[in-house]
RNA sequence: GUCCCCAUAGUUUAAUUGGUUAAAAUUCUGGACUCUCAAUCCGGCGCUCUCGGUUCAAAUCCGGGUGGGGAUACCA
């Protein structure tokens, strides 16, 4: 047994989804696990709608998602000539034929037949045509099938697969422009790069007798196959563009890590046990396809949440610092000015599910221009708690040190005095300063904020409120 | 229409491969802790699509329904 080879072949017709992704992670984890390579393989034969950014947009997902392929990426662009080439062999040996059926012809044919309630198939009028005979007329060329017998193969999800090949038909090996279809370049590719695992979805089980029998006519053997269940979106539908299916540098935008993102896609569709967490050697340690699930998987953001926040909350500093810079540059919060970014990363590190949550978060401790809540100001901003945070101002104006543990001991202070519990204090001053009830440690987020934006935020909410300062 | 595939809590997956009372995670929810939030810990709700068959025994094997997905393109 020679070197395990997979590969991962999008088409560049729109953003790579989170299914894509998935195929892409399992197709790297089994190549790697071996020893193998794993090939990145651009199957952009559809030339209207096929482009350039979609491509440069699937590398550089794989790239952040840590899925590095071998060698440089294939275009099946450019290989025309060589799919020519076996197309010529076919006509040498009688396995494929040129066929000069209009699309209107064909079209009548697929009507008759569904109003017949036959299979819908090609009726073979060009079969017999001879090959070497050329016209002028626009031909395409379609693969010789067999009429009769089955066509079977092994899955290694599904099991033992068999279709009758009279529910099959000639199929299209290559369009009038001359360019092949999709059926005959995956397979000229598939052995000319020596793959020996194909892992892909589901929506290819039907596609694989046909492209068997490819295999058969430019003899060669064909790879182990493996049919992932599809991937739906939260509302039980196939993921599509068209369904607002997100592409996956949507993802990184949105603030999640590319590690819980492979975690979560790891375990749409696969188990190991009741295991969860899984780094990336134990990944490439566990995976098998074994294990892989018949059924289709419903994509859950709860869940990729819930996993996100994990990678997020043990995530060391310098690799939350990098990403969560771009996310604060997103969001225009300018952190040259104001508590070393360091401190206040590491104290909302444990509050976010993403790092685009925690980007937000950190917004008061740099943006002077606070949103109040209205309905907490109401519940917690009242006479006595102006007084309260009058006396606070005051007594952190003349605090000399500023550090937490100062801090804490005025608040404790005050509280002692007026015999009042922490709270009383702490929520009133938390509104004054973040704007809301919820914050880190109040003596913390006191502490980082500052002393002169502190006491500035504190008298300008203060000045809310002109009667009340009196007292 | 025809063919192929699938079916366990709302969701993702377990179940020693036919053998205890079907388990874990997530969501939701109650509580503990706490200055709030988060984190953490403890508890709760909730599942074998349906009908039949085989068997001492079925989530597991077989057949029929039902439901879902896919293919049937000069898309991939």
């Amino acid at each position: 047994m020679g070197i395990i080879r997979t590969r991962f072949a999008p088409s560049p017709t729109g953003d790579l989804h989170l299914g894509n992704a998935r195929t892409a992670l399992y197709n790297w984890l089994y190549a790697k696990q071996h020893g193998g390579q794993f090939i990145l393989r651009i199957e952009d034969t559809d030339q209207e709608r096929s482009t350039k950014q979609y491509s440069d947009d699937i590398i550089t997902a794989l790239q952040w998602l840590g899925l590095q392929y071998d060698n440089e990426p294939e275009y099946q662009s450019t290989r025309f000539e060589r799919y020519q080439e076996r197309i010529e062999e076919l006509y040498k040996t009688g396995d494929a034929y040129r066929c000069y059926c209009t699309r209107e012809r064909l079209e009548r044919l697929r009507i008759e037949q569904l109003a017949q309630k036959q299979v819908i198939r090609y009726d073979g009028r060009c079969r017999n045509k001879d090959p070497l005979v050329a016209s002028d007329l626009p031909f395409v060329v379609r693969l010789r099938t067999p009429l009769e017998g089955e066509t079977h193969f092994d899955d290694s999800v599904l099991g033992h697969i068999c279709i009758q090949n009279n529910q099959l038909d000639d199929l299209v090996i290559a369009r009038s422009d001359g360019m092949p279809t999709y059926h005959f370049s995956v397979v000229v590719d598939d052995i000319d790069t020596g793959i020996t695992h194909i892992i892909r979805g589901n929506d290819h089980v039907n596609n694989t007798p046909r492209q068997l029998h490819i295999f058969k006519a430019l003899k060669a053997t064909p790879p182990q196959y493996s049919h992932l269940p599809m991937v739906l979106n939260e509302d039980g539908q196939r993921l599509s563009k068209r369904r607002g299916a997100l592409g996956i540098l949507a993802y990184r935008n949105a603030g999640y890590l590319p590690t819980a993102l492979c975690n979560y896609l790891l375990r749409l569709g696969w188990a190991h046990g009741d295991k969860e967490y899984f780094t990336a050697e134990e990944m490439l340690s566990c995976f098998n396809l074994e294990h892989l699930h018949k059924s289709p998987a419903q994509f859950d953001t709860q869940k990729l949440l819930w996993f996100n926040q994990h990678y997020l909350k043990n995530l060391s500093l310098e690799h939350l610092l990098a990403p969560l810079k771009t996310q604060l540059k997103q969001l225009s919060i300018d952190t040259k000015q104001g508590p070393p970014l360091a401190e206040v990363a590491t104290l909302l590190q444990q509050r976010g599910k993403t790092l685009k949550e925690i980007a937000s978060a950190s917004a008061y401790f740099y943006k002077n221009d606070i949103v109040y809540n209205l309905r907490a100001k109401e519940k917690y901003i009242t006479k006595q708690s102006l007084a309260l945070m009058q006396n606070v101002l005051s007594q952190l104006e003349s605090l000399e040190r500023w550090h937490v543990d100062d801090i804490k001991q005025v608040f404790h202070r005050i509280i002692e005095d007026q015999k009042l519990r922490f709270p009383q204090l702490a929520q009133p001053l938390r509104i004054a300063l973040t704007g809301d009830t919820a914050s880190p440690a109040i003596d913390m987020t006191v502490y980082l904020i500052g002393k002169k934006r502190v006491l500035q935020r504190l008298r300008h909410f203060l000045q809310q409120y002109p009667g009340s300062s009196q007292i």
